[in-house]
DNA sequence: CTGAAAGCGCTTACAG
DNA sequence: CTGAAAGCGCTTACAG
């Protein structure tokens, strides 16, 4: 079974070739009763134009890619990619999607350009991509939109869309501090960078900054990560004990550290947050099945700003702003509390 | 920046295009001057082919389409993509997404077929089709392969990829059983089907069996649908307390119920298993994290296999397994134990 | 082993 | 408002 051409609706429907692309896409004015006829014919022969050949012809390919750093699969990347999703398929674009693992796949990625006139614009996510490779891309007429890259690209002429991970972790820290808590350790997953900079890095010297703005101090050990296997929540916990002076809050680079910490910690006897206080960030559905307190963002909605961005770009528009930055949400639920009186 | 084309190289090494073509594509003899003179010129001037053209000549588009039930987002999905986009990557080919959350953008996608000449062959997830939209892919010569569909798809000649989930709980209940539970309770999340049939609801079916086939008796009340939000732990606690008799072990379709029903049972004073074992599925590394039994999948290898199968299938090779079942492990950790003694 | 030419299925100046 | 024609950048029978 072979498809229908544009050339069998136009005869179908009496008219040219010209005509029944004109009726399809909609630009160019036409007369109402000729339209009925393209419509009518396409309807009855199931035609829907092949892409592929009006790429060739126009250049665009109604096609969106998405790169994510160390995996498709996670929270993080796949919220994102929904809101990309909702935004392309309201506007007609496909969804490319590719993940950049490491530095060998980077580098393939940028040499042999698969996005090349292959997608009409690229959005990065959680990592930040050098001037040369930015370049590259913009001599490809490619628009390039980072999400979470807020301050690793201030400099860039990029537009970046995300939170702003250094104020939200200030934030947190003012709040712990608020409470009465002055030995605030930090928990973080161990991640190879593989020639990266993630915006995880943001998270950490955002909770530096928050420490030395409320004038606490941080002694050697109080930023520990973690190995993101199984163990996790024991590794924090007994690295936490470690500790000399014992923190009184912990602040979790994310849910994935919180949650099974504060397992952890409740498994061995201590009182959550009588004892000690623990805060996530994300704000994942299970944080809040568990009470666990977090920092809520929503990257569906930085998704969804993407892919708008993305698209407006993509028609050669000009965006005013070049860096959106959405706010985060302070969720103080079940696992934070004053500090305890000694 | 315009990008070089075949022609340019042509004229560079000094051959024709279709010389270059066919040194590029490497299938047909060339002499390894000319093939090396072609190598040359194309590093010369940067050049890579257009897909776009190659694709409107050929009719390949090497690219592979996964369309997703109701989010694109979400454990199961994202794992999936991620083992589809591996076999991918690997092999040049390019990863499509679609999400079909209810019957509008079902039949919308059916009627306008955006994968149409835009992908080589269509993964579908967790949802089963019917026969005339299997048909009508197939009609477009579009492979099709499903993933957790078997049982739906039964009779249906089509390839299916995927746990078998009836098996899978009778599985479970039979394990409870040996526990010595005779009263086990089910939960599950509410869900519209939207005029789906999904793998859940082959869940409850192996459920029933399981019950059944152990010769125990399921009262009324005994299948317990939670709505999906933060309450539901809490919503499926006080269900549970209004059973009579009361179960000592609870069935959850997934770890995403497990967790907080766990949660909820804990923070209320009951000890688990002591008082009421709890079992999950899928095995979510939250569930590994918090030591929730549970039965484990690896949907990133169903996304492996149906990508491998999609790829063979759209180079019209015929494979000989219709139907891959792949096993599930029952993960016995710290919320299952011996029912308690009356 | 290599080239000239046709054609994949559209879109879009250019006429009318 | 509509049509005839050229062309996007490749690949592949068909000759040689």
């Amino acid at each position: 079974m072979s498809e229908p051409t544009i050339y069998e609706v136009a005869k179908e429907a009496g008219v040219s070739a010209a005509t029944v692309s004109r009726a399809i896409n909609g630009r160019d004015r036409i007369s109402e009763t000729t339209r009925q006829k393209v419509f009518d014919a396409c309807a009855k022969l199931g035609f829907s134009a092949s892409k592929t050949a009006s790429m060739l012809r126009t250049g665009k390919t109604n096609r969106i890619a998405l790169t994510v750093g160390n995996s498709l699969a996670g929270w993080f990347s796949s919220q994102l990619a929904e809101g990309v999703y909702s935004v392309l398929a309201s506007q007609g674009y496909d969804l490319l999607s590719y993940r950049l693992a490491n530095a060998d796949q980077r580098r393939d990625f940028f040499s042999s350009m698969p996005v090349k006139r292959n997608a009409d614009a690229v959005i990065i996510s959680s990592f930040d991509i050098s001037e040369t490779e930015r370049r590259t891309l913009e001599q490809l007429g490619m628009p390039v939109i980072g999400v979470n890259t807020i301050g690793l690209t201030e400099q860039r002429d990029m537009i970046s869309i995300g939170v702003d991970e250094i104020i939200a972790m200030r934030q947190t820290v003012h709040q712990l501090a608020g409470l009465g808590h002055r030995n605030i350790a930090f928990i973080c997953k161990q991640q190879d960078s593989n020639g990266f900079i993630w915006e995880a890095d943001q998270r950490i010297e955002g909770f530096r900054l928050g420490m030395a703005a409320e004038g606490l101090n941080l002694p050697d050990g109080y930023i520990i990560a973690v190995q993101d296997n199984e163990f996790a929540g024991a590794e924090a916990l007994s690295s936490l004990l470690a500790l000399s002076p014992r923190p009184t809050a912990v602040c979790c680079i994310s849910d994935e550290n919180a949650i099974p910490l504060v397992h952890a910690l409740r498994s061995y006897g201590f009182r959550v947050p009588e004892d000690i206080s623990v805060i996530g960030f994300d704000d994942w559905p299970m944080a809040q099945a568990l009470n666990i307190s977090t920092v809520r963002h929503d990257p569906r909605s930085y998704g969804a700003l993407a892919a708008d961005a993305a698209i407006r770009l993509s028609r050669g528009e000009i965006l005013t702003e070049s860096c959106i930055v959405v706010p985060t949400t302070l969720m103080l639920r079940g696992t934070t509390g004053p500090a305890p009186r000694d």
